[in-house]
DNA sequence: CGAAAGACCTGTGCGC
DNA sequence: TGCGCACAGGTCTTTC
């Protein structure tokens, strides 16, 4: 699943290899992966047609290509999307929703995703201070500015920053976590409090600080809540150590489904296998319609766990 | 505002 | 063989 590292091997390969490029058409196969842009699929397609993006950016699990007149076109790749480059005759697959071709008749992009839970819309960018033009046409700015209150789609603006931003206050964070009233590994996956996590990042940061899933927020001391934060910025940071590198080719397969981190996991997926740290077997619990994996060792059931 | 449940999707693997 | 079902799970919407 494409998560905050995935999410961030993607811009940096539409950076690479789509940036600067001018679109000749847009061509939507799928109208549900536009179903959020209000001037639907024949209006996203004529809103791309001659434009050219000039950054990809990113925050959590949203990217998003820039224009020059602050519109972007902005990209969720929900659980299965994909972002492909490639030779623009070679065949079609049945799962790809949008197909960018471009005026220099190189490789075309291909949106794909077979469970349709990813979306493409155009939207505006607000806030901030607009960038500057690039000084002479070239990649003078950097990919990802790192200030604050940099101009942000409209549609994520509840999203909050991703611990790898330079936007990302752990003072603020901390604040917020420990206001609520939940489970530590719900508010992980609220993007509105945090973003970049899912359910594989949150259980193997959660496994790395030793805390429970359930482990109430409210509760959480703060050294403990610095040792997850870390944790979580350690995990995000080697995952996409382990995955930067698969956005290089003429053929770019850039997905979420790479499994790359798979030999790092020290929780998701391990039930019954035995904690890298302790020997117990690994434990499965049902959480949010999905699984939690802890060590029942490491990571000790509270006295008071959140339901 | 915050918390929680339901809806949205489809391919895979399992038990019967 | 074939059928139903659990599972994978991120985000938006609705409800309280």
């Amino acid at each position: 699943m494409p998560e905050l590292p995935e999410v961030e091997t993607i811009r940096q390969g539409l950076q690479a290899h789509v940036v600067g490029r001018t679109i000749a058409q847009a061509q939507v196969l799928h109208p549900r992966a536009v179903r959020r842009d209000p001037a639907g699929p024949a209006g996203f397609a004529s809103a791309l047609a001659g434009r050219t993006a000039s950054r990809a950016e990113r925050r959590g699990k949203y990217l998003w290509l820039t224009f020059d007149d602050d519109r972007a076109l902005l990209a969720h790749l929900g659980m299965s999307g994909q972002m492909l480059v490639g030779d623009p005759g070679r065949p079609l697959s049945p799962h790809v929703r949008v197909r960018f071709t471009f005026l220099d008749g190189g490789p075309d992009l291909r949106f794909t995703d077979q469970r349709t839970f990813g979306q493409l819309m155009m939207c505006s960018l607000r806030g901030g201070d607009l960038p500057a033009p690039p000084a002479n046409g070239g990649t003078a700015r950097p990919p990802c500015p790192p200030g604050l209150g940099r101009p942000l789609p409209e549609p994520i603006a509840h999203i909050a920053p991703d611990p790898l931003e330079a936007a990302f206050d752990p003072a603020v964070f901390t604040a917020r976590l420990t206001r609520r009233r939940t489970g530590v590994k719900r508010a992980l996956l609220d993007q509105s409090l945090i973003s970049g996590v899912g359910n594989i990042y949150a259980d193997e940061a959660l496994w790395r600080a030793r805390l429970h899933w359930a482990r109430p927020t409210e509760t959480l001391r703060p050294g403990e809540v610095s040792r997850l934060l870390e944790a979580v910025r350690d995990v995000l940071t080697e995952a996409l150590k382990a995955g930067g590198t698969s956005f290089d080719a003429m053929y770019v397969n850039v997905n979420g489904e790479s499994g790359y981190f798979d030999r790092s996991l020290h929780a998701y997926g391990r039930a019954g296998e035995p904690c890298d740290r302790c020997g117990t077997p690994i434990r499965r619990d049902p959480f949010m319609n999905r699984s939690s994996y802890t060590c029942p060792r490491c990571q000790p059931r509270p006295r008071h766990p959140h339901p």
